[in-house]
DNA sequence: TTGCTCCTCACGTCACGTGAGGTGGC
DNA sequence: TTGCTCCTCACGTCACGTGAGGTGGC
């Protein structure tokens, strides 16, 4: 799959996604100067998932960088989970993970009820106008 | 008051103030050149208002001052609400903050629903490492 | 008078947009 | 061969950040 088809299925353009790989945030991957990039898949998935976080939260590029190095990381440790035995590290690689995870939810949360109270004050709003309007037409 | 309480209050900077004046967010108020800024309450509000609809919705400034200057719009609206006694004018004046409330709405709507999605997601990873914590423990 | 905050350029930065000119695969 | 998409500079833009040098009010 080429550039092109990447970034219309992930609502994205060729530019973003090379400047997304200039900066680190997609792999490079070996590929000779002036050769096209490929993608499959779950290159797609990925910068799906950047996009998404990136226009969710209020985060700048470098900020998500550090939290999706984290979610690898996590990956990389449930690998390790995997090899070890020893209960303690289990633990403290689960502890690592729930920590992560609790510092998402928190973004999350509160711009959810950022939003939350918006909305509660348009529907305030429309609430009055609707009245008005019955109101005028009932005369 | 002058821009650095204004830019402390609302939690932002005195730079930033400065460009929203430059491009028309904020009024300008006639004031000699070099002069300082001052400001009210009232501008402190409507700075507010603006770096909050900034961080929740998605949109640039220029859609944002948009945005506002249909709210203004309907200010205005409603002082010719008080004019006049038409009742098709008035429901004509209704119907369009209705569509203007409705458009917020949607912008809302969606995002919301797009980050409690998100949030969902990280609940299951979360519920996930309890789980294996609680086993882990329980053994 | 001394700090402190303010002022106006003006250049820098982040996250891309937008051509300019050229190359590669169906 | 002809389109089409791709490539790499490289300059432009939006939304500010960051000094540089100077002025104004408690």
């Amino acid at each position: 799959m080429r550039i092109g088809e990447v970034a219309e299925r992930t609502g994205t353009t060729p530019r973003t996604i090379r400047y997304y790989e200039e900066i680190g945030l997609l792999p490079g991957g070996g590929r000779e100067k002036g050769k096209h990039r490929l993608y499959d898949e779950r290159d797609v998935e990925r910068l799906a998932e950047i996009t998404r976080l990136r226009d969710l939260l209020g985060l700048t590029l470098d900020e998500l960088k550090q939290l999706l190095e984290a979610d690898e990381a996590r990956a990389g440790l449930r690998r390790r989970w995997r090899q070890t035995e020893a209960a303690r590290e289990r633990l403290r690689i689960l502890e690592e993970s729930l920590g992560h995870i609790s510092r998402q939810l928190r973004l999350v949360r509160r711009r959810r009820s950022e939003l939350e109270r918006l909305e509660q004050e348009l529907l305030e709003k429309r609430r009055m106008a609707l009245a008005r309007r019955r109101e005028l037409r009932g005369d």
